[in-house]
RNA sequence: CGCGGGAUGGAGCAGUUGGCAGCUCGUCGGGCUCAUAACCCGAAGGUCGGAGGUUCGAGUCCUCCUCCCGCUACCA
């Protein structure tokens, strides 16, 4: 903190370009990182701000073969989208490049071959799944069958999202491909690993000596990272579409998209100045990430191992990951469809750039989630914004026009109160900038607003529109003041709401004010002629709300019926035999017993009476099924399914269940009780 | 026993090294009428997720538990 910087390089998270930008990333990393670079340039620091879309990587690919089209079709649409948007909101990025620009292709690809050639890299090869149809090597999350724990289908290689388990491709039964739906075939792959391992030292030195004011997130999830030990990371993708590895013998081989995206950040800075390498590699030189919490470790561990490995270049000083932002209540989704975008948002709301942003920096998920509803922003908007602010700027200039026809009164006497007033606004700057450095910027919004309160109340205390009457030379004084205070606004506003604030400027018919000013009194000379007041923000009504809230249950309603839509009947099993089927035993069974099984969100212990015996088992319904309600219930249950150990528990056999498309789960009961243990066939 | 973060008046959040529990909004009462029925003053409202412990003193430190979120390495 102590150092003094010469320079400052901010970057943003690369927005990946297979869909728009929404709320939650500009809570969490885009309307800070604007704040602070804005901040940044009006302290009249040597200050950029990089950002652009993350273009590679298999979600691209999948999409554009759904839609049949090329990821270069895919990525250029979002790409225009984001940037635009941006723009819309007033997101200053000195540049918004891309990663599928020459000049990353070009730095990515040298930055690899530095790290082949000093042999920083571990090559390995290993079996992995091919799919033959889509001609591509799978991902795990890409390859779909039943998981072998608790037996239900749609588990992903990686993980079964019905028990929770963790798994691996092998593991799966039945793998098939979720690109093409063919069986996979196991085909031999070399990769390049970044041996993290080997910079375990460095990092812990780094970060968990050197960076402990980090925030109790980031620093808590590196400490844990380095706690239980690092891995080689691979850096290379059996795919088309990326970056190719520039080895001999790498033909159909892309860097991981993780590899290339933070040089990203690289690349941009090339783009915009010849002078990149003074941002990257002067110790002089600040770096700041802002990011959202999934990207920690990327931006605390990876890149800064790829950066150490390489050598020359700097470190983060600091990366002030935001926690997430819900939606009305729920997780904000881009697949389900339930979020707010920003370009809609822009369409929908014109003029209404900076309610958004104050919106969203007030309440902004800076230390754990928070809640975005409509409600809450006609709330901030109709008493804070209209409320507080606006309408002290528009008191304070409609009674200048009133009295003085729109000319700055000169300043007379001081009283106490006056002077108490003055002093409050002194000490405003000390504590927004404390603030700003410090990356608290809800509390920075409210010092800004204390300004406005300050000069609500001074107009209230003083009453200049009684003076009036009994003593003009005070009235001058009293709105002198309040001119001043207004001007102040102008000031303060501009990292948070650069469109109010030139509007104040405007109105006051004043080109800039310097921020170094802030608490100053003198910012309006007496005799100088404000423009005309208009008003900063209106009132939203209810309508307007209501129509959004319309908005979001449309795309709820479509979601879920598209959700059936696409999730078709599950095609019919290949014929089986009399014989076969003869071998399942399924028994009507009475639930004698349930309890959750702990530290499990989906499993229940559930003591059953098969007729035969009284056993023991464990299925994954608890998000469905609470315990009480099962209890005496009857159920149809496989009795002679292999016994499988689940959690600890051994578990002797299966209950039925009806599934829906949605992953809903019904019981399937008889239609009137029979006695526990009747055969079921 | 996988790891990390979070839980504080009706809502959203602060709370620095342990020292009388604060802020914004909402609610109620009053004042004012320049202003977009806006503004100003006052009040009510909290056993700080639960249980135990350390201490003269715990929202804050320790132990255990519950719930929410994220990560768990081929998920961007």
């Amino acid at each position: 903190m102590a150092k003094d910087y010469k320079r400052y390089l901010i970057t943003s998270a690369l927005p990946y370009a297979n869909g728009p930008v929404h709320i939650g990333h500009l809570a969490g990393v885009y309307v800070p990182s604007d704040i602070y670079t804005r901040y940044m340039r009006l302290k009249g620091r040597d200050v950029i701000s990089i950002c652009g879309s993350d273009e590679h990587g298999v979600p691209i690919t999948i999409k554009a073969r759904k839609e049949g089209v090329t990821p270069q079709q895919i990525v250029d649409r979002y790409h225009n989208i984001i940037k635009n948007a941006f723009e819309g909101l007033g997101i200053s990025f000195d540049i918004y490049s891309r990663t599928s620009s020459p000049t990353h292709a070009k730095t990515a690809s040298e930055f690899f071959r530095k790290l082949y050639d000093d042999g920083k890299f571990i090559e390995k090869s290993s079996m992995q799944y091919y799919d033959e149809e889509a001609n591509t090597f799978l991902a795990d999350r890409y390859i779909t069958g039943t998981c072998p724990r608790c037996q239900s289908e749609g588990a992903y290689g990686d993980q079964c999202e019905k028990c929770g388990s963790t798994l691996s491709p092998d593991e799966l039964i039945n793998p098939r491909s979720a690109v093409s739906g063919a069986v996979p075939v196991k085909r031999e792959t070399k990769h390049w690993y970044l041996p993290l391992d080997q910079h375990e030292e460095a990092l812990r030195k780094w970060i968990l000596e050197g960076h402990k004011e980090w925030k109790s997130n980031v620093y808590g999830q590196c400490k844990s990272w380095l706690d239980g030990g690092l891995l080689p990371r691979a850096v290379s993708r059996d795919l088309d579409w990326g970056i190719p590895v520039p080895v001999e013998g790498a033909e159909g081989k892309v860097l991981y998209v993780w590899f290339d995206a933070p040089i990203g950040y690289i690349s941009a800075t090339k783009d915009l100045t010849p002078d990149w390498e003074k941002y990257w590699k002067d110790e002089d030189t600040k770096m700041v990430h802002f990011i959202g919490k999934d990207n920690i470790v990327f931006h605390c561990i990876v890149f800064p191992s790829m950066l150490m490995a390489h050598g020359g270049y700097i470190l983060p000083e600091n990366v002030p990951a935001n926690e997430f932002l819900n939606l009305e209540g729920d997780k904000i989704s881009t697949s389900r469809n339930w979020a707010v975008w920003l370009h809609e948002y822009l369409e929908d709301m014109p003029g209404k750039e900076d309610v958004l942003r104050y919106v969203l920096c007030a309440n902004a998920p800076e230390t754990k989630d928070n809640d975005f509803t409509w409600k809450d922003y006609q709330a901030r908007n109709n008493n804070e914004l209209v409320a507080v602010l606006g309408n002290f700027v528009n008191r304070a200039l409609v009674l200048t026009k009133k009295y003085y026809d729109g000319v700055v009164p000169a300043c007379g006497e001081l009283t106490d109160y006056d002077r108490e007033t003055i002093a409050e606004m002194s000490q405003i700057k000390a504590s927004l900038e404390a603030n700003l450095e410090n990356y608290r910027f809800r509390e920075a919004l409210k010092d800004a607003m204390n300004v406005a309160r300050i000069g609500n109340k001074y107009l209230a205390d003083t009453e200049p529109w009684k003076l009036i009457k009994t003593d003009t030379e005070r009235v001058k004084t009293i709105l002198n003041i309040a001119l001043q205070i207004t001007a102040n606004l102008a000031i303060v506003c501009e990292p948070f709401m650069p469109f109010t604030a030139a509007k104040i400027l405007k109105m006051l018919a004043v080109e800039h004010f310097d921020w170094e000013r802030i608490g100053e009194m003198s910012l309006l000379e007496a005799g100088h002629t404000i423009g005309e007041p208009s008003l900063l923000f209106e009132k939203i009504e209810d309508d307007v709300i209501q129509k959004q809230l319309d908005k979001l249950e449309t795309a709820k309603q479509a979601n879920l019926a598209a959700a059936a839509a696409a999730a078709p009947v599950e095609p019919q099993k290949d014929n089986i035999s009399f014989d076969d089927f003869g071998k399942a035993d399924i028994r009507v069974s009475t639930i004698l017993a349930a309890e959750r099984v702990p530290k499990t969100k989906k499993l229940l212990h559930l003591t059953v009476d098969t007729g035969i015996d009284t056993r023991e088992l464990v299925s994954g319904i608890a998000e469905y099924f609470s315990p009480e309600e099962l209890v005496g219930q009857q159920v149809l249950v496989l009795v002679n399914l292999e016994p499988r150990e689940i959690k600890g528990i051994l578990s002797r056999g299966m209950i039925l269940m009806g599934e829906d498309a949605s992953g809903k789960l019904v019981l399937l009961q008889p239609s009137s009780k029979v006695g526990s243990g009747s055969i079921v066939g």
